[in-house]
DNA sequence: ATAATAGCTGAGTATATCTGTCAAGTATTT
DNA sequence: AAATACTTGACAGATATACTCAGCTATTAT
């Protein structure tokens, strides 16, 4: 369940590899698509939205290729993820483009609106850098392992 | 992105019913239906799997119906989803079925393990009997809004 | 016993999404 | 102007989703 695409998937490992040699000129497709495994051709679909959005920027002719748009620290996994696969939505009804009908007698809305809303907040703090860095990820929830509840959901950052 | 399966939906939305009801018999299909707005074909194929799995029990016959196998602190909506979607697996490589070639060589397989334990100790966290008090679900990360992160990731309770 | 109720099961199907490929560009540099 | 590289849109096969349908089995009330 809750499986992520093979577009967002890569486009992350392209990002990573983007990143991992910037500083040496601009990276072409093909580098990309030989040090990550994905075709050339699927990889021009996913870089082509990554630079529409602002992520990275491209250069053309001989020698031109990839780069980064911002620091690595700037970009976060749930920025790239987001340009891909549209917003986390973990059910139709909390997807910005539909909408909910029911959403007060709906008992389970909240359940799947605070979830989705973890997943957010873990994809969004973790950043291109942390990738590069190896900086590998002990989850949001450091504590108990069981969640912590309480009487409403109200208003959290975002 | 992330999308959970009407199935899950549905099927959490229908314990909940049964939960809802228990204490006065068994719940009928038909009512579960009519409740929650599910077709009676469907929930049939939802509510077998999940008697399989030993989470509810079923009564045959006139005044039969469904009810809870266990105390409703004791289902977990985790539970209720692994039945009906297998288990959390964000990537394909990360799914117990497939398994990954190459675990180490690859620098997004940490990130998407992490995420996907984060979710799974959400939904093992969050119970039925929560459901059913409206006791709604602030999410695994109270804090800050940036996730924790750590050298590696090390063994993780499970 | 038997009729009515209610769950059980597997097969089947339309639709949508995913996972790509292909072809024909356009822009830039040497 | 030739070579390199990115850009775009169309399209197609495979897979998964979201159901329906038909016919069955078990249980209870009369």
């Amino acid at each position: 369940m809750l499986r992520l695409s093979t577009k967002g998937q890569y486009g992350v490992r392209a990002m990573y590899e983007i990143a991992k040699c910037s500083g040496l000129g601009p990276v072409t497709i093909k580098r990309i698509s030989e040090e990550q495994h994905v075709s050339v051709a699927y990889l021009e679909q996913i870089l082509s939205k990554l630079r529409r959005a602002g992520i990275i920027k491209s250069v053309k002719g001989p020698g031109g290729g990839y780069m980064l748009a911002r620091d690595p620290k700037l970009i976060s996994i749930g920025e790239i993820l987001r340009e891909l696969e549209g917003p986390v939505a973990i059910t139709s009804c909390l997807d910005p483009k539909e909408g909910c009908v029911r959403v007060d007698s709906c008992v389970t809305h909240l359940l799947w609106k605070s979830l989705g809303d973890n997943i957010k907040r873990f994809l969004d703090g973790m950043k291109l850098q942390d990738l590069l860095q190896g900086d590998q990820f002990v989850a949001l929830a450091s504590k108990s392992g069981s969640a912590v509840k309480k009487g409403f959901s109200g208003r959290q950052g975002r």
